[in-house]
DNA sequence: TATATGACGACGA
DNA sequence: ATCGTCGCCATAT
C-alpha cells in the first residue's frame, strides 16, 4: 500500500484532487457548475485553477461528467482540443447554450444543494 | 530564485 | 455586455 499516513506536501495535492473529483462526480445530470464552485465544494476556496488543471489532465476516457464545469461567466473554457464534445455532451442532457453561447447560470447553476 | 503560462475569477472602465 | 488588469495557485523552464 502506497501512502500509510504522513501527510507530504505532495500527499494534500493528491487528496484535494481526490476532493475535486468527488465533487465533480456529485454535479447532477442537467447542471452546472464553476471552477470556482467546484473548488469551494471541495474545501479549497479560491482553487478554481486547480480545478481546470486537474479536470485538463483527466485521462480522456474518464467516466466523469467534466462538461458540467463551465466558467463564472457562463461560458465554456477554451482549451486545446476544442469545445465541441462538451457541447454534445450538455445537449445530450437537455443544457442548451444562448446563441451567444452562453449558459443560463441563474437557472443551471448548482451549488452543492 | 525569476518568469511565463494556464479548462479561473472579481472588478472597473 | 465586453475587455483589460490584477490577484491567485500550480507547474514548467
Amino acid at each position: 500500500m502506497p501512502r500509510p499516513a504522513k501527510r507530504s506536501p505532495h500527499g494534500e495535492r493528491e487528496l484535494a484532487v481526490q476532493r475535486i473529483l468527488a465533487v465533480v462526480d456529485s454535479i447532477p445530470r442537467g447542471r452546472v457548475a464553476t471552477y470556482g464552485d467546484v473548488a469551494r465544494e471541495a474545501g479549497l476556496p479560491r482553487r478554481a485553477r486547480l480545478v481546470g488543471r486537474v479536470l485538463a489532465e483527466l485521462p480522456s476516457g474518464s467516466r466523469l461528467p467534466w462538461h458540467r464545469v463551465v466558467n463564472a461567466a457562463g461560458r465554456l473554457s477554451p482549451r486545446a482540443n476544442g469545445t465541441a464534445e462538451q457541447r454534445r455532451r450538455l445537449a445530450r442532457e437537455g443544457v442548451a447554450l444562448t446563441p451567444s453561447g452562453r449558459l443560463d447560470l441563474a437557472r443551471l447553476r448548482w451549488s452543492g444543494d
